[in-house]
DNA sequence: TTACGTGTGTCAAGCGGTTGACATGTTTGT
DNA sequence: ACAAACATGTCAACCGCTTGACACACGTAA
């Protein structure tokens, strides 16, 4: 059986009350006392049973994060940074990869509040899932709006695509493309889109579905269709990659011919394809800005805050445009 | 307040004891009273505490998955195949990130204690963790010797490392350096390094710190201090891009004057950079394996299983050498 | 001397759900 | 008609820890 608390006052010649005491720094306790449950702590190898400390004091200090899947680079730093910062404020992770499915958000919905989560990130992208009105439940959700009541946090969207196309066109394309990725509905990531079409005059728009051989493919098909194109904005890093890999193959050259910008800008990328241009996201900042709201929620269940947070990004420009 | 079972017995006009029946299927109940509580769960909008469960059941269906940072596509990927797999079996995912560093992994095997998880999946680097030794808690290593007791699940490195650096060889490298990364302590992929040194006559073997622009730097100098250098056998893909990128920027040509080999092989790397030749790890198997390990050691905490199990790997042959 | 601050103990209730024991019916099958 | 299976309820104990109430020491300051 495991040792408890009681082992451990019993060891300590003490009563559970004040082993209590100790592990909460709550009332008078002598430094003589507290060293002897200490040592009593050490010698029986005993660990608080975390379990029941948080049904009794209804706080589990767990967060529920749940992204499409963490493989994604942007998911998986932003996630690294959420648990990073989490952590270091006393809370733990639940991770939950949703792989986009709504019957899977849901059924990850359901746990988490199962579990007692003190409040979930969804950087997930779908909506009326009405878990998520648990009544007074923290949510916060990034670059998606999730409910109306639900605050945001993102990136400056409308400004990258701005960014973005306006750099292919200071570098001379005349016939831009954009290719959307599957994960875009009802996300702040349209404004991308609009910023696109806003700035150019007939814009022509692909949406790409999931998988991987599915995605060169069609990419193929897009530029064996329409060979005028000579740049390319491309929704996502990976996209934009799978746009350099059918350049490759169909000889065309980058950039004298085709040039093309990816989006996200994530460490990973930078670190495998240095040459690609992208729009920087800051997804540390994402991650801490998130955080720190979802914090404020927990902390003061009454105020809501600022309902949408907008964060700059960058254009690094390499060697694709 | 939360509503919780005895609400819904009162509201289903029903004893609490017949609504934890219906919960979980235990006993006798007719139909009728099941609907009548399905009924009152459904318009309480009632969720079971699972954390008042887990303390009476002593058994959280938790488990910690430890690993140095899910940014990196390895773990990332890693990661997303184990939480998966788990939650397909009801097991929830506590994520740590431990960067490697041995403080921050014990504090995090401390906490996984204290919320009671049913077990542990560790990779990263650190021994010498006493927590570890937590009395009869289930832990599967991945790709790491943690402790005399703890099974090892991994790939064939050896055989990973022979497989590159005989394909090196095969396409006419005479000069052939390995670089190694800063994780590499006592674990299975030291073995790459054994197969490069057994096959080599003058193995050459640099052990590279942690830091982007570091790696980049470190790899210059390299590869100036060692112009003769034909072949490179990098330890992962992250390595590997970065002697591209630093061979790019000396104008040496891969493959014609230098060949690249990486270490890895996962889906973003794949996507990324596919011209890449590397060792692909079979991240899915490892997954499924330390997963069904660690259910049969909670399953049946006195079998232990293979102590280690070794997958095999697989040499994807593209562009770079 | 009185009163407070300090240090510790005992006791019991409670967090929300589970479970076994036991009682009391109502259906079935034979 | 009677045992067995079915259906539900009551009650209490328990999971491991926290907390408030209260009691009883011992100092020390007023």
């Amino acid at each position: 059986m495991k040792v408890k608390l009681e082992d451990v006052a019993k060891a300590a010649g003490v009563s559970p009350t004040t082993v209590s005491r100790v592990l909460n720094n709550r009332g008078y306790i002598s430094e003589l006392t507290k060293e002897k449950v200490e040592n009593a702590i050490k010698e029986l190898n005993y660990y608080p049973n975390d379990v029941a400390r948080s049904l009794f004091k209804k706080r589990t200090n767990f967060i529920g994060l749940i992204v499409p899947t963490v493989s994604n680079p942007f998911f998986g730093e932003l996630s690294l940074y959420i648990e990073n910062i989490c952590s270091s404020l006393g809370y733990k992770i639940i991770l939950c990869n949703s792989s986009g499915q709504l019957e899977k958000e849901k059924a990850y919905a359901t746990m988490l509040i199962r579990h007692q989560v003190d409040g979930i990130i969804v950087c997930s992208y779908n909506r009326g899932i009405d878990t998520y009105k648990y009544p007074k439940l923290p949510i916060v959700a990034i670059d998606h709006y999730l409910a109306p009541t639900v605050p945001v946090v993102g990136s400056d969207n409308y400004m990258g695509g701005k960014l973005a196309v306006q750099h292919l066109i200071d570098r001379g394309c005349r016939s831009i493309i954009h290719i959307n990725g599957p994960l875009e509905l009802e996300t702040p990531a349209q404004f991308r889109r609009k910023a696109y079409e806003d700035l150019i005059d007939n814009p022509i728009t692909y949406e790409l579905l999931f998988g991987d051989e599915d995605m060169v493919l069609s990419i193929r098909k897009i530029l064996l269709d329409r060979p005028e194109t000579d740049g390319i904005f491309a929704s996502d890093d990976m996209m934009a990659a799978a746009c350099l890999q059918v350049a490759r193959e169909l000889n065309i050259q980058v950039p004298e011919q085709l040039k093309i910008i990816g989006y996200d800008g994530t460490e990973t990328t930078r670190r495998l394809l240095p040459q690609l241009t992208t729009i920087k996201q800051p997804i540390e900042e994402i991650a801490k800005t998130s955080v720190k709201k979802l914090m404020d929620m927990i902390d003061n269940p009454e105020c809501s805050g600022s309902y949408e947070t907008v964060l700059p990004v960058h254009l690094l420009i390499s060697e694709t445009t």
